[in-house]
RNA sequence: GCGCCCGUAGCUCAGCUGGAUAGAGCAACGGUUUCCUAAACCGUAGGUCAGACGUUCAAAUCGUCUCGGGCGCACCA
């Protein structure tokens, strides 16, 4: 517990009849600086004295006692507040960043649990477009947020690299493709071949029947047929890969559906052997009625096994590899009733791990006139945004700050992370429309923005070109802005922990926003340089301790800190 | 039809485990640079928090219903 509120708590547990975690809980931050720094509402006092709050907190502020660090009790209508002495206040937050440096907002909650993520999971032989950049984003901010708090972090990508898809590329490469064996394919020559084969099956059906034979030859493990699938996956990845590098996006395992395929039966037989199923419409089926959900599909018509019998697969085989504490899944809400059917069917198996499962959805990312569709190939390549991002960056720089060295690495790290922090500041509930405008829009409440006001407080530590101390005289720091942004960054670690606790990276973009916010504030209104030396010490310490929350926050997000621009 | 999500300023969104006067950014208009990066800052204007009823001392926040938008609901993932 914050040492301020602990003392207040303290206090009120004396002339109250409320436990210290009750009081805790009602111990608030007022919303304006000169009310007080925190405040004790008097409510539900109200009921059990039966007097009105107001009278309660007259009475309160006038019988506690005022004891170090808090220097002055005063009611305010129906609450009690506390004013703490600010240059201790101040040297706590600041020496504290100071010693812990990269490490502020770390905890060990998590130490010896292990946490396992699925996120991105595209599926092999198509492009990734921008809707697929939440899953990966969010995914890979999940992992930051969940390793700084001490969990061992597992980041699997599930490559959708099963099914019959996979037999009509067989067919379409060796048809129209194979001539050109010594030609590199790229994923866009797989995603032709794959339309070309579509084309041609309306006019000849017996198409769809020799890929379905290849497939199965697949399944089989014809070594011609996994050679191919294998050249496909490869060919896939690489490219997967340079879009993940470009984004700074890591995993610890590429585990692909097709991965699971040799444990699928063992699946079914062990959830047959709980007496969960039985056949409907020809079906392998998990009848949730009871639990009013539709149906689990375990088996189809043709005995072939479905999305949801590999997903109850990998969740099998994960606990047992892993032995996770939690896993989440970072798909989209279109999913949800995908995945409260497959932790009901685990919970049925009797995993008391099953609620340890957590679908983590986000809303979709469509135009104004409809879905996104690779199908149709209705798609924005997220190659081709991102190198527009950074494009456009690139001219701002020549344009603000043309004698910059090293433009093309800050135009890159400045670029993706316009583009990653859009994505990330929404609430991830929300859909998106996407707008090539919008995406691209870098002024404001955007990645740059923090990534400027971090490269500006480097430029004045530059400039002061001395060692930083936390040896100054705390008193200094006095004025509004710079009590507001010292406030500001001694939440810092509990809105990681917030972020945490319901998934939400926008929890620390947001959080960001206002930080750049009070520090431009700050910087505006006062020099940090100056000739009074003692004062531009204390300035110093704040803006050294303000660039590396920034640089901890931004990192946690993915986005790297230039310290020019 | 049933289920889930969303609806806050012209636009994009914070605020939602109830509490002090509903906040930002963009767009508009006006201002700030002999001074640490003006990719910044300040000011003006802009609101029936979709609507109704209810719970409560107190509702943007909780509940019920209505309207509007999105998604899902058996052999795709």
């Amino acid at each position: 517990m914050d040492y301020f509120v602990k003392t207040i708590v303290s206090l009120l547990k004396e002339k109250t009849s409320l436990q210290e975690d009750e009081l805790e809980k009602l111990i608030e931050i007022p919303p304006d600086l000169k009310m007080g720094d925190y405040a004790f509402p008097c409510y539900s006092l109200s009921k059990t004295l039966k007097k009105a709050p107001n009278i309660i907190a007259t009475e309160l502020a006038k019988t506690l006692p005022i004891i170090s660090p808090i220097v002055e009790i005063k009611a305010i209508g129906p609450y009690v507040n506390f004013f703490v002495n600010k240059a201790t206040f101040s040297e706590m937050v600041l020496k504290k960043v100071c010693e812990e440096r990269d490490c502020y907002g770390s905890g060990n909650i998590g130490s010896g649990r292990t946490v396992v993520i699925d996120y991105s999971s595209p599926n092999i032989a198509k492009h990734l477009a921008v809707h697929h950049l939440r899953s990966a984003l969010i995914g890979s901010a999940i992992y930051n947020i969940y390793k700084t708090l001490g969990y061992r972090c597992m980041g699997i990508n599930h490559l959708g690299d099963w099914g019959t898809q996979f037999g009509q590329l067989i067919v379409a490469y060796k048809k129209w493709g194979s001539e050109n064996a010594h030609k590199s394919y790229t994923v866009t020559d797989l995603n032709n071949l794959y339309v070309k084969f579509h084309q041609e099956a309306e006019k000849n059906t017996a198409l769809e029947d020799e890929a379905r034979e290849w497939f199965k030859k697949l399944e089989a493990g014809d070594s011609e047929a996994k050679e191919l699938w294998q050249h496909f996956k490869d060919i896939s990845l690489k490219e997967f890969q340079k879009i993940y590098d470009m984004l700074g996006i890591h995993f610890d395992a590429f585990i692909g559906e097709s991965f699971y395929n040799t444990m699928v039966e063992d699946t079914v037989t062990r959830i047959k052997g709980k007496g969960l199923t039985r056949i409907s419409e020809q079906a392998l089926i998990v009848d949730l009625e009871t639990y009013s959900m539709p149906p689990c599909l375990l088996r189809k018509k043709d005995d072939a096994t479905l999305y949801a019998t590999r997903d109850i697969a990998a969740a099998e085989y994960r606990k047992k590899t892993y032995n996770f504490a939690k896993m989440i899944y970072v798909v989209g809400s279109e999913q949800k009733l995908h995945f409260k059917q497959v932790f009901k069917v685990l919970e049925l198996m009797g995993y008391g791990w099953a609620n340890h499962c957590v679908h983590v959805d986000f809303g979709l990312m469509k135009f104004k006139d409809g879905k996104m569709s690779t199908r149709k190939g209705k798609v924005v390549l997220l190659e081709d945004l991102l190198i527009e991002a950074v494009e456009r960056i690139r001219k701002i720089i020549e344009e603000k700050n043309p004698s910059l060295e090293n433009k093309e690495a800050v135009a890159k790290d400045v670029g993706i992370g316009a583009v990653l922090f859009a994505d990330l500041s929404a609430k991830r509930n929300k859909d998106v429309v996407f707008d090539w405008d919008e995406a691209l829009n870098f002024e404001g409440e955007t990645g740059p923005y923090v990534q400027y006001t971090h490269a500006r407080l480097c430029s004045i530590l530059r400039k002061y070109g001395r060692p930083v101390t936390a040896d100054i005289h705390f008193e200094l720091l006095k004025e509004d802005e710079t009590i507001i942004l010292i406030k500001n960054l001694w939440r810092y670690p509990s809105v990681i922990l917030k972020a945490a606790e319901f998934y939400e990276p926008s929890l620390i973009s947001n959080y960001l926003i206002d930080v750049c916010g009070n520090l431009n504030r700050f910087y505006n209104a006062h020099r940090v340089l100056s000739d009074d030396e003692e004062l531009t010490k204390a300035r110093i310490l704040l803006v050294d301790v303000t660039r590396q929350v920034i640089k901890n926050g931004l990192h946690i997000l993915g986005m790297r800190a230039p310290e020019r621009m």
